[in-house]
DNA sequence: TTGTACGATTTATACGTACAAATTAGAGGT
DNA sequence: ACCTCTAATTTGTACGTATAAATCGTACAA
């Protein structure tokens, strides 16, 4: 017997369900009457639908009847939840897109299941699998290596077939028609630039990171920022580092002997607060004066751009409402599927202490 | 009939599998077996059988027979969680900590449930409720508002009862016996005012936390630390604020005049290292040179100790450790209930530039 | 030693019957 | 109009029987 009678009528129930748009509570045949449909014996019915209320499709009550059971009553059961992917977040701007998100999920009862891929594809695709066997209500994503291709693409499909909506942050992947939440990189890297060179520098570093989205984004600002300018970019003034590299990548040295070889250099763009923070704490066992000597601009207005004495000229991430904004148009697919946004954040330029005219 | 026959058969067979201790694939009694044994018809015993595969206590193989699951199987198929409350995150040390929690639970397959309190109780109780709707494989809690009595004891309670371990970090339960892991704040303060006033200074402030128990500990060490040097504590140098109070509560005003008061201050001892910066941040506009003018000792070991230019002399949490402690002990306590840890860290001095003799 | 065939064992599907227990609806009385 | 009792309906428990499908061990052959 290829497939069991007490499956086709398991098929049948259930397609009935769908069909006939019942909802919970609604009466289903009576055991009897399914006997005659079938033509089957009571044995066979019984067994079908026991299978159908151990799957919390139906319940029953002795003497009474059968009945659709509630859909969602298994999923308040399991308690309502929305998976976080990120990179990192020990880092110095994750935590407040996480803490963006949570409040807003958590005003609407979700809690926050939580992954960090430290920008590795496996991990990615280990904790992506795991989300998928827990209930998740929806993902919002921040990609991994965002440069390289994605492996894990069908994955994220999967999620969405099984309609729990997915929002990335930071990036978007091609071929995958959701919403996203990004930020304006190449503009963020163009005011950045133009600001020094407003101020009159016209040699200026740019030292970004080569394998996300931002670092190529900024860059791209960097440039064309020069060529609006009419100013010509030299290439040799650019230096990319990879995520690997980032401990002691910047150190008295490398930046000695760049600036000699870039002769009559007097800005940096720096990736981010980090990066310009490193090049600072150089600067100072060099005893060179920031921003007498030299101009610097960075990105992300961390804690830090703001704690140190000499507070950082930076381009702001706005990263609580990134998280909030990421949040709210995951809330919007769960109710609306259709609903999909595309949601670009302008960043602003912080003119503080560590840029001046020249 | 008062209780059906398959219903003794269940529990017959649920007792046989814990009483003979069998395990994961181990053979149960063929269902002829079963029908002698019980004197049972055949479909009785299918009954019993089918409600226990149902509740994942069993499976069977045709033409071979029918074995104890593995009890964690359901587990696997719903993925693994671990939940982990804190107060906030955004804040300087919880991104550490739960980066260290994450780094230990997610090489055994855990994914990270998260919830913040805000500390604040209710919300603490509507993500404990939450939490318990969820299948968790355990749970690790910073407590809220830790120097009240907590409402919310008996669903911790609940937690354990459904054998799901409970571990605290940074405060622990009066009653509830479980592991826990807290730091010794009573000896971090005491060897914070030993530093001072090993160094000289004979009258010190003390800013203090009221509403969490690592500010009544700091400030217990540092009476003992005065008493142990037999130096009198003057009361009126003591300052108290609470949660809400903190921004704003250290300002130019203020300072100056605890200063005026206190007649003869040259020390401070302050209750984390955001205190200490707007201390520093406050005496940086009244002209006021640290260490030089005034010795400032602080706790935490934030970032914001370490970057600014005049580093600062803390007491150093491990954060990091304490995350990667308090995980280690979920994970032994799930494989063994009674595998009840209490780990005490002991801080460390870090002696900076924000401290000297005078 | 290896592979195959076969029978015995064991679970899976499916029919039928009987009675018990709970609910529901209707008949009948007040 | 309201209550009560009763019969019909519906699901729950339980027995018996038959056949199919998968597995396992053994006997036998290569």
């Amino acid at each position: 017997m290829a497939t069991p009678k007490y499956e086709l009528v398991k098929t049948y129930l259930k397609d009935f369900i769908q069909d006939a748009g019942l909802k919970y509570g609604d009466i289903m045949p009576t055991e009897n009457e399914l006997m005659k449909m079938f033509d089957v014996s009571r044995h066979t019915i019984r067994r079908a639908l026991s299978d159908l209320i151990n799957q919390g499709w139906l319940y029953t009550m002795q003497g009474s009847g059968t009945y659709v059971a509630d859909p969602n009553a298994d999923m308040n059961l399991t308690g309502k939840m929305v998976g976080v992917i990120t990179t990192y977040f020990k880092d110095y701007i994750f935590p407040e897109i996480l803490s963006g998100i949570d409040d807003i999920v958590s005003e609407e009862g979700y809690s926050v299941l939580l992954g960090t891929t430290k920008n590795n594809s496996a991990r990615e695709r280990v904790i992506l699998n795991n989300m998928l066997n827990n209930q998740l209500a929806g993902l919002i994503v921040e990609p991994t290596k965002s440069v390289y291709p994605n492996k894990n693409i069908e994955l994220y499909e999967a999620f969405m077939n099984r309609g729990i909506p997915v929002v990335f942050i930071h990036a978007n992947y091609r071929g995958l028609v959701t919403s996203y939440v990004i930020e304006d990189d190449v503009h963020a890297g163009y005011i950045a630039t133009k600001h020094l060179l407003d101020l009159g520098h016209r040699k200026i570093i740019g030292i970004f990171k080569q394998d996300d989205m931002q670092g190529h984004g900024r860059y791209q600002g960097f440039i064309s920022a020069h060529e609006d300018a009419q100013i010509p970019v030299e290439e040799s003034l650019v230096k990319w580092y990879a995520t690997e590299e980032r401990d002691g990548f910047i150190n008295e040295e490398r930046l000695k002997y760049w600036l000699d070889a870039g002769g009559g250099v007097t800005g940096f763009v720096c990736y981010n607060d980090e990066v310009a923070y490193d090049v600072m704490r150089c600067f100072r066992g060099m005893n060179i004066h920031v921003p007498r000597d030299y101009s610097i601009v960075s990105f992300d207005n961390s804690k830090l751009a703001e704690t140190l004495e000499t507070k950082m000229t930076t381009v702001a991430h706005h990263k609580e409402v990134l998280g909030e904004k990421a949040a709210t148009m995951l809330l919007e697919l769960m109710k609306d599927p259709t609903a999909i946004k595309e949601e670009v954040m302008i960043p602003e330029l912080i003119i503080r202490d560590t840029t001046r005219r020249i």
